[in-house]
DNA sequence: GCCTAGGTCCCGTGG
DNA sequence: CCACGGGGCCTAGGC
């Protein structure tokens, strides 16, 4: 049985660089890996960037993710999203791994002076059915019992396309009115009150502003968003 | 020198399980490392999943971050921020590391059945200076040469607060109107208007309507964006 | 701590 | 393919 002790604290002064760090990323290309190295980075795209030599994990995985950590946040310090393609080169004595991404057009290079550890991966689990408790949920938590919003509410339509965006739950009132509600799972903000707004302006070129109610449906409020809404004359449902 | 052979791909029937397993995970807290497992994971807080046995990547910081990854995709399949604390504990005869996020009060659990690879990480790099293209970028580039945008403008000021927001660049034009400029360093859509006219609507109220001009800073615009744009009566001035 | 806004956002969905 | 909006967004910056 291979001992795993190695896997644990690789001591420093070992690692393979050169040729020999080409043939092993050679074995690694296209399959799921992870790599300890000392490495350069150069990122080019959208944006820019260039990290200095230093150690840092690189993960690869087979549909073209490439994720560059370094040791604090949650963020990776340069990644490319699926898709992508990559290419092992060379540099000079540097064996490179480059990273190559369509539309946009983005550009990775790792430039490795060593390789500390690779652990090529044979098999990982993929995507599984997983609960969440998302928006969709609330709105269809509405959508059986609308009366949560307020008694007598009747709903007409959900994902209703506007040409302003769409509209999370169209409903009518007692009296008649349309509703427009914007949900959010979390705290409402002024970005939240703004879509609102659009939805409902919209709807009243239609059938005359008085006739249009706009709701804001969030387990909680920010207070400058609080003070916009009202300002608007729209409301606010506090629901969980 | 040790060997970095064993890195390479484990066969799949070596592995710790139980007190072994337990045993290197100790070492293992508190560092940075690199986990590769049959587990099971469960998390809840704000939303919830459950993600039946597979074999995953896991990756913890020292800084609190946990990362858990599958197959495909960039983001990781369940996470922790950092600042989060990890504990190791036992289920059964499974060992089970918990990460715990004060607030939001978030858990998440990983069931160990088998570790099939450890490795523990001495020395990642830090965060250092890089430079990019940032939105920040395109208003400084505006600051120093207002004339980008239109003859005759005078920059008043930049992150220009308001009730509603921050206003990103204030300029006066040749007529002696108030410009509010809204920066975008990609397409702007719908979202970027809504901001513009908030900002636009507030100062109006100081200066009147008719003293208030918004532009729409951006290298390119989606259609709506610029139908709902010329609607407010606002402007849209290309730049890269 | 709250709140705003950006991001190489990623990601799913619908036109 | 574009575009819109959500996200357990994360992250930085201001107050």
């Amino acid at each position: 049985m291979l001992a795993l002790e190695p896997l644990i604290a690789p001591p420093e002064y070992e690692f393979y660089e050169g040729d020999e760090a080409e043939e092993m990323l050679e074995k690694a290309l296209g399959r799921f890996f992870v790599l300890y190295a000392l490495c350069r980075v150069e990122y080019e795209g959208r944006a820019k960037s260039e990290l200095d030599w230093g150690l840092r994990i690189l993960i690869s995985k087979p549909d073209g993710t490439l994720l560059i950590h370094e040791r604090d946040k949650h963020k990776p310090r340069n990644w490319q999203p699926p898709g992508c393609k990559l290419y092992l080169l060379r540099k000079g004595r540097w064996p490179v791994l480059m990273s190559v991404r369509r539309r946009p057009h983005e550009v990775i290079r790792v430039v490795l002076e060593k390789v500390l550890a690779l652990l090529i991966i044979n098999q990982v689990a993929r995507e599984e059915l997983a609960l969440e408790k998302t928006e969709a949920d609330l709105v269809s938590k509405v959508v059986r019992e609308p009366s949560l919003i307020e008694e007598g509410l009747e709903v007409i339509d959900v994902e209703h396309p506007t040409p302003v965006g769409t509209i999370d739950l169209l409903a009518r009132d007692g009296k008649g009115r349309l509703v427009v509600c914007e949900f959010k799972r979390s705290v409402a903000g002024l970005d939240a009150v703004s879509q609102l707004r659009r939805y409902v302006e919209q709807m009243a070129e239609a059938h005359g502003r008085e006739k249009v109610r706009g709701i804001l449906v969030a387990p909680a409020i920010t207070s400058t968003a609080m003070r916009y809404l009202a300002k608007l004359g729209l409301e606010y449902k506090r629901l969980t």
